[in-house]
DNA sequence: AAAGCGGTACTTTTT
DNA sequence: GTACCGCTTT
């Protein structure tokens, strides 16, 4: 007996030491693959942790090792909370994880997005937050439609209120955690909104919230701002939600806003194992209201905090990182670091300068098969980025024409079309049947003889009784909003349609449930039957999203590995609400293609070959942001982003004139390109390319009477015109002023001299306007739906030229020179 | 009630 | 140049 009681103890204490020996393997594995630094970042897991990550210094592999180190160290999983911005970052987080310590464990680390993690909890408790626990999420275009019909129903002008502005002042109110309340208390607030002519924006703002109470839908910024009020005035769920974690650790933290920096704050403040990873250089989300004031301020709120800084860049080369270095030293108030790279120094960055952005398009295009055959590349080692996402058009173009194939990464491609959002708006509605947006949008779709009048009645019922417009349906006293009673029948069927649907939410599979969506809602047959080419794209499109129900629910259940749960349609509604630009791109999508997206979508990618385009004044930096340095900063810290995507190469590229909104523009290169070091460029900056002087020749030759020749459209298509012609044609070209030659001018040209700044060119006003195209008083013309005429006169101060045209048929007409379709008679 | 037209605004970035 | 809105027409 006692020596089988030894015989245990000496077996435990055997396998103790063989485990120990497999754990310290394991430690030993993890820490190897890391340097000095990291490593230490790694192995301090107690009290907080600041780790000043620059770009390209590991920092996914610092992270994902700490995870796997405090799972070595025999740390639950599930006591692990691991936040990121976006479900790809988690994802590959996780699977790096799962290499390290085995995928079960990993699973389980709580790890997602900001908002994905925090809609979990709010599911738990949205009782107490007065929300149906199946609550949806509306994504931008939602809120912005929601904000519309707000500002309709206080009677305000949608001109004047532009809705996309109005949610984006709320949008700035919720993350700073200004409620309806605060904000009517909040004089400046009040005041900004008077002097911008738009004093009822809080009216807007609390008729919003209506809306969206009475939907049982939380928008992006509410889910943090209850998740505040839920951490605040809910003690129990405090208590629950905090103490289910004892590490927590922030990825990206300078791009997080008020909101998230205090749920995050109350959910550390018991143990203070909290470790948030950044870049104070790489800020670029304070237009939704990053702070970048959280990163810079850690240490005030964690006194005790331990700061590593990972300096040492292992993507890019020297050259890369350099110029990157030159550029964002020109922004004020950093974290002192320093970036630094080894190894051969690599190419120099390389300019490119185009005529158009047809030919900027070209060049791209060229390079990149060049150095295909150079370098042995493949298309998936390339990136083209650009600021705006209208930019990736031409591109798309060249690249097509050559058969070169590439994937867009944006938002406003698969979920946008309206194939898509009527099949997701029904999801939605079945899932939250009070959800009023959805419920418009499909509630005569296909058509139910249920009109606009029909719902106009019924939307002032239900405003007129505080309630949803599906409950508004089963009020009886409908008549009085002048439905009539077949109207009301009609409603009635299809809230009935709806309610049925919606009991089987949670018991049925959420592809089977969409499939019975698709029929009984008619959509699909509405789709099937329209054999047109668009139609069948559409019907395609419709197909694909109730296919990729399935595929969510195969993935989940490979990721529950065979428990018995089952997925329904909300899981998928919530996941699909939170994708960003870069998770909704398929895996097998990116397989040797060249990729496309905007610089912000490059944040935390890396390709060999990186193509930033567009690189112009008032496009990168946005003509948006030249109004105060603060802005400025922040485009380049975006451009600084831009660059350090690269591990190999860099190519800036700018194009004399470029389309926008359906006018040409000039534009001279961007002032960041002046801004890199000289010597880590290819070739010299021109001190005058486009816009200014020298390439299309100084002065002279674009005068007043220079300027009728040089207008002539064959003339025009091979010789982009400067800014002056292209701008009008009556301004004078520019001298070439001192801002563009010195440099220190350049670096700070807002605040010192902000009167320069924006108009190059000053307009001339005793020399009378001439159109910007071929056109002249007295010429005739052919007009495309009006036929033959002659140009009477031509006014207005551009780009609002107006002609007014005696047509042959039709009379005088006026007409915007812009947008009208005519030519020279022949 | 749907389709078709003309007018207007739009392009900064996104969870 | 396009997307969207609201008005008009059928």
């Amino acid at each position: 007996m006692v020596k089988n009681n030894y015989e245990i103890a000496l077996r435990r204490y055997h396998f103790f030491l063989y485990f120990r020996i497999i754990m310290e393997n394991k430690v030993r594995a993890i820490l190897d693959s890391l340097n000095d630094e990291q490593g230490k970042a790694v192995q301090c897991t107690e009290g907080p942790v600041l780790i000043v990550a620059g770009a390209g210094s590991g920092k996914t592999r610092v992270l994902t090792s700490r995870v796997a180190y405090l799972l070595a160290q025999g740390v639950e999983p599930d006591r692990v909370l691991a936040l990121t911005f976006t479900k790809k970052a988690a994802g590959e987080m996780k699977e790096r994880i799962a290499l390290m310590v085995g995928g079960y464990k990993a699973r389980r680390v709580v790890m997602g997005t900001f908002h994905s993690v925090f809609v979990r909890f709010l599911r738990d408790w949205a009782g107490p937050l007065g929300y149906p626990q199946q609550f949806t999420i509306y994504d931008q275009s939602d809120s912005t439609a929601a904000v519309k019909a707000a500002i309709k129903e206080l009677n305000l002008d949608d001109t004047v209120y532009k809705p996309r502005d109005v949610l984006s002042r709320i949008s700035s109110a919720k993350n700073n955690l200004i409620t309806v309340g605060a904000y009517r208390a909040d004089r400046g607030a009040i005041q900004a909104d008077t002097y911008s002519k738009k004093p009822r924006i809080v009216d807007v703002y609390e008729r919003y919230q209506q809306k969206l109470r009475q939907s049982g839908v939380m928008d992006f910024d509410d889910i943090l701002v209850n998740m505040n009020i839920l951490l605040r005035d809910n003690p129990q769920a405090l208590q629950s939600i905090a103490s289910r974690f004892s590490y927590i650790m922030v990825d990206e933290y300078q791009d997080t806003n008020y909101a998230q920096y205090l749920i995050i704050k109350k959910l550390a403040q018991g143990h203070r194992n909290i470790c948030v990873v950044g870049d104070d250089s790489q800020s670029i989300y304070a237009f939704r209201g990053a702070q970048i004031q959280n990163i810079l301020n850690f240490k005030k709120d964690y006194p005790e905090c331990r700061l590593f800084r990972l300096e040492r860049n292992y993507r890019s080369t020297p050259n890369i990182v350099e110029a990157a270095n030159s550029v964002i030293e020109h922004n004020a108030g950093r974290i002192p670091k320093k970036c630094y790279a080894q190894g051969d120094p690599g190419e120099k960055l390389k300019l490119i300068r185009a005529f158009t952005e047809q030919d900027e398009a070209m060049e791209i295009v060229s390079a990149i098969q060049k150095r295909m055959r150079s370098d042995g590349a493949a298309y998936q080692d390339f990136a083209i980025l650009y600021r705006t996402n209208a930019q990736s058009r031409a591109l798309e173009e060249q690249l097509r024409r050559r058969n070169i194939p590439y994937v867009v990464y944006s938002g406003n491609s698969f979920f946008e079309r309206a194939e898509v959002k009527d099949m997701l708006s029904y999801f939605k509605l079945v899932v939250n049947p009070l959800d009023e947006e959805s419920f418009k949008r499909v509630v005569n779709k296909p058509a139910r003889a249920i009109g606009d009048t029909s719902v106009k009645a019924l939307i002032a019922a239900a405003l007129a009784h505080g309630t949803s417009l599906f409950r508004a349906a089963f009020l009886d006293d409908l008549e009085q909003f002048g439905l009539r009673s077949a109207a009301v029948l009609k409603i009635r069927a299809f809230c009935a349609m709806i309610d049925s649907l919606h009991q089987k939410v949670s018991s049925t599979g959420a592809y089977d449930l969409a499939r019975e969506i698709a029929d009984k809602s008619g959509l699909y047959a509405l789709y099937k039957e329209d054999t047109s080419i668009e139609g069948q794209a559409r019907f395609a499109n419709v197909e694909e999203l109730v296919n990729s129900v399935a595929s969510f629910e195969e993935d989940c259940r490979e990721e529950a590995e065979g428990a018995e749960d089952i997925f329904t349609l909300d899981d998928f509604l919530e996941n699909v609400s939170l994708l960003s630009n870069v998770d909704i791109v398929d895996e097998e999508d990116t397989n040797n293609k060249v990729a496309l997206m905007t610089v912000h979508s490059a944040k935390g990618l890396e390709f060999p070959y990186v193509f930033v385009s567009g690189m112009e004044e008032n496009l990168f930096p946005s003509q948006n942001m030249l109004l105060s340095q603060k802005d400025i900063e922040e485009e380049r810290r975006l451009f600084y982003v831009a660059i350090t995507r690269a591990g190999k190469a860099v190519s800036l590229s700018y194009a004399g004139t470029r389309m926008r909104n359906g006018r040409h523009e000039s534009n001279s290169p961007s002032r960041f390109l002046r801004e890199i070091d000289s010597q880590y460029l290819d070739r010299p900056l021109e001190d005058d390319s486009f816009g200014v002087s020298g390439a299309f020749g100084s002065g002279g030759g674009f005068g007043r009477s220079g300027f009728a020749q040089s207008a002539h459209p064959s003339h025009r298509e091979r010789w982009a015109p400067p800014a002056h012609v292209a701008a009008g044609g009556y301004a004078r070209p520019p001298k070439p002023s001192s801002e563009s030659r010195r440099p220190e001018a350049a670096r700070s040209p807002i605040s010192s001299v902000p009167a320069q700044s924006k108009p190059a060119y000053t307009p001339d006003p005793d020399f009378e306007p001439l159109p910007m195209s071929e056109f002249r008083v007295g010429q005739r013309i052919e007009h495309n739906r009006f036929g033959p005429g002659e140009i009477l006169d031509i006014t207005g101060k551009i780009p609002e030229l107006k002609a007014r045209v005696r047509f042959d048929k039709l009379g005088e007409k006026l007409l915007l020179l812009k947008y009208a379709k005519m030519r020279l008679e022949k």
